[in-house]
RNA sequence: CGGGGUGUAGCGUAGCCCGGUUAUCGCGCCUGCUUUGGGAGCAGGAGGUCGCAGGUUCGAAUCCUGCCACCCCGACCA
C-alpha cells in the first residue's frame, strides 16, 4: 500500500499529505484513478453545490437529470466532440456475469450476455441531451431551454491526480438551447461571468476570465471561455469553463425549430461546467503547512467553540456557558459548532481544527468565565486574542468578513505578483524557469508557433483576457505581428 | 502505452543484497489509573493470507518465474 500522493511539486505534497492523509478531506480508493470523498471533504462540495446551484436557478436554470450510458451511435454523432474523447471512455460491453466454471467460487463475464451496442461511460453529456432535445424543440416558443444538472462523469485519463484528474469526478453541467447565436454567446459569457464571480467570492480564489486558443479548445465548441487561477506554486489551473457550441451539436443531432417566419433553423447551444477540482484549487490557493484554510463563505462550519475543562463538574459549567455562546453564534446566522467531546484534549482539537481550516476558534475554560471573555483563534493568520463576551455575534460576523476578505486578497496579491509581461523569448524562458506564474506575451495567433513552445518549455496559453487592452506587438517565438498580449503558463 | 520505482497491521515503516527461533519500530486502536488553556503520561493488551499464483529449498517476507495493483516521469487531459 502505501499510498504516495506526492506530485511534482514538493509544497503540493506536502498539503496532500496533510490534507488528504490527515484531514480526511479524501483517499484513494481500489478503483483506479478514483476518490473517495470522506464527509467533511463532501460537506465543502455541498457548500459549493448549494451557492452555485442558486446561481444557476437565479439565472434562470433548473435541474435536470439523464442516464449516465451514452449508446455508441449517439455518442459519435457529432464528430468532432467524439474524437476528443474517444481515447478516454469507459465502455459498457456486456451485462452479465456467471459462475466460473474453470475457478471455483470466481465469476466471469458471461460471453452469452454481450450488448448488441455498446454503452459509453458519459465524459460528458452533450450527446444524450442533444439527442434529448431534439424531441423537445420544435419552435421558437420551445426557447430557450436552460438546464443544469449535478452527475459524475468518467475520463479514462492515462494519468490521474487526486481532484485535479480522477478517472470519475463529480460535477455540475449545462446545457442550454438558443433560437439566435447572440442569445446563446451571451449565455456562455454569462456562465462564464457567474463561475468568475462564485469562485472569487466564495472561494476567495481570484481568476482570469478569457477565451482558450483552438487547440485548448473543448472538442465540439466554437468558443471556449474560461476562468484561470494561479497556484501557491506557480501553476496555472483551469478553474471552470463555458462552452459556445454554435450550431455543431444541433445540426449533429439535427435539432430544428420554426422561427417567427415559419422557417426551420438550427438551435444553437452552449455547455458550461466545473468540477471537483475546484476543491484541488482551494486547497492549493489558500493552505499552509499547518492544513487547509477555508474562506468562511466556503466553511462547513464557520466557527468552532472548544471548552476547556477539569472533571464532571468543570465541564458541566464550562458547556453550559459554551451552550449559550452557541445559541447566539446560531441565532445571527453563523454556522458553528461546539466541541463537547471530553474524548480529546483541547490540544487535540486545536490542532484537528486548524487542520480541517475552520477559519475561527472559540477557546472558552473556567478563567474566561470568571473574566466574561473568550479566546479567539483565526485561522487565516494564526493569531490569538482574548475578547469579551458581550456582543461576540457581532463582533464574529464582522471577523468573518474580514477573514474571507483577507483570504482574497492575499491570494491576489500573489497572483497579480505572478504575471509578468515579457517582449523576447529569452526572457519568457528565464521567468518561466525562475518565477512561473503567469507570462503575459505577444503570440502571432498560429497553433503551429503554440505547440512549439509547448515543447519546448511546457508552458502552454492559458486565455486569452478579456480585459486584455489591444496593443500591437510582435510574437515572442515567430516575430509575427500580434494585436494582443495572452496569458502562458505551465498548468496542471 | 513507453521508462523508472514500490507493495510487510488502519497509517507510516525496518528486515530482503547475504534464506534459519515467536516478522521490527512509531502513530493510531482497546483496558486501567493519573490527566485536560496547543496533538497527555504511565502500565498492560489486541491487531499480520509479508500484493497474488507458481517454483527452488529441510526451511522463503528474503532467491527465481508469471501476474496484479499503486506511485513518479513522459504522451493525453477539466
Amino acid at each position: 500500500m502505501g499510498q504516495n500522493l506526492t506530485t511534482r511539486s514538493q509544497d503540493y505534497s506536502k498539503w496532500y499529505h496533510e490534507l488528504v492523509v490527515r484531514a480526511d478531506l479524501a483517499e484513494n480508493s481500489a478503483v483506479r484513478g478514483c476518490m473517495i470523498i470522506k464527509p467533511y471533504g463532501y460537506a465543502i462540495w455541498e457548500r459549493m453545490q448549494a451557492e452555485l446551484d442558486q446561481m444557476f436557478k437565479d439565472s434562470g436554470h433548473s435541474n435536470a437529470y439523464f442516464p449516465l450510458f451514452v449508446p455508441k451511435s449517439l455518442f459519435e454523432a457529432e464528430e468532432k466532440n467524439a474524437e476528443g474523447f474517444a481515447k478516454e471512455c469507459a465502455i459498457v460491453t456486456h451485462y452479465r456475469l456467471e459462475n466460473d466454471p474453470d475457478r471455483k467460487g470466481k465469476l466471469r463475464v458471461d460471453p452469452k450476455a454481450k450488448l448488441e451496442e455498446e454503452l459509453i461511460v458519459r465524459p460528458t453529456s452533450e450527446a444524450i441531451i442533444w439527442s434529448t432535445y431534439k424531441n423537445w424543440i420544435q419552435s421558437y416558443r420551445d426557447l430557450p431551454i436552460l438546464l443544469n444538472q449535478w452527475a459524475n462523469v468518467v475520463r479514462w485519463e492515462m494519468r490521474t491526480r487526486l481532484f485535479l484528474r480522477t478517472a470519475e469526478f463529480l460535477w455540475q453541467e449545462g446545457h442550454t438551447a438558443h433560437a439566435t447565436k447572440e442569445e446563446a454567446i451571451e449565455e456562455t459569457m454569462q456562465m462564464n461571468e457567474i463561475y468568475a464571480k462564485f469562485v472569487e467570492d466564495f472561494m476567495g480564489i481570484p481568476v482570469i476570465q478569457g477565451t482558450k486558443t483552438e487547440s485548448e479548445r473543448f472538442a465540439g465548441a466554437v468558443e471556449t471561455y474560461c476562468i484561470e487561477a494561479l497556484m501557491q506554486d506557480g501553476k496555472a489551473l483551469q478553474a471552470g469553463t463555458a462552452h459556445f457550441l454554435g450550431q455543431n451539436f444541433a445540426k449533429a443531432f439535427d435539432v430544428k425549430f420554426a422561427n417567427k417566419e415559419g422557417k426551420l433553423e438550427h438551435v444553437w447551444a452552449t455547455s458550461w461546467g466545473v468540477s471537483t477540482r475546484l476543491m484541488g484549487a482551494l486547497i492549493m490557493t489558500h493552505s499552509d503547512d499547518k492544513g487547509l484554510v477555508l474562506p468562511p463563505n466556503l466553511a462547513p462550519f464557520q466557527v468552532v467553540i472548544v471548552p476547556i475543562f477539569k472533571g464532571e463538574e468543570q465541564r458541566k459549567l464550562v458547556v453550559d456557558h459554551a451552550t449559550k455562546i452557541y445559541d447566539s453564534l446560531h441565532a445571527v446566522g453563523i454556522r458553528v459548532k461546539l466541541d463537547d467531546r471530553d474524548t480529546h484534549t483541547p490540544g487535540y482539537k486545536f490542532n484537528d481544527y486548524e487542520l480541517k481550516g475552520v477559519p475561527i476558534r472559540l477557546g472558552i475554560g473556567p478563567k474566561d468565565i470568571e473574566k466574561g471573555s473568550v479566546e479567539l483563534a483565526r485561522r487565516d493568520d494564526l493569531t490569538k486574542s482574548f475578547i469579551s463576551q458581550d456582543k461576540l455575534e457581532i463582533h464574529i460576523k464582522e471577523l468573518l468578513k474580514e477573514i474571507q476578505n483577507n483570504l482574497f486578497d492575499k491570494a491576489l496579491q500573489h497572483r497579480d505578483q505572478h504575471i509578468t509581461s515579457c517582449d523576447s523569448y529569452e526572457d519568457f524562458k528565464k521567468v518561466l524557469e525562475s518565477k512561473g506564474g503567469f507570462i503575459a506575451a505577444h503570440w502571432d495567433g498560429t497553433t503551429e508557433t503554440e505547440m512549439k513552445i509547448k515543447q519546448e518549455t511546457k508552458a502552454t496559453i492559458r486565455c486569452i483576457p478579456l480585459d486584455f487592452d489591444k496593443e500591437n506587438g510582435t510574437c515572442i517565438y515567430s516575430g509575427k505581428p500580434s494585436v494582443q498580449r495572452v496569458l502562458f503558463a505551465k498548468a496542471y
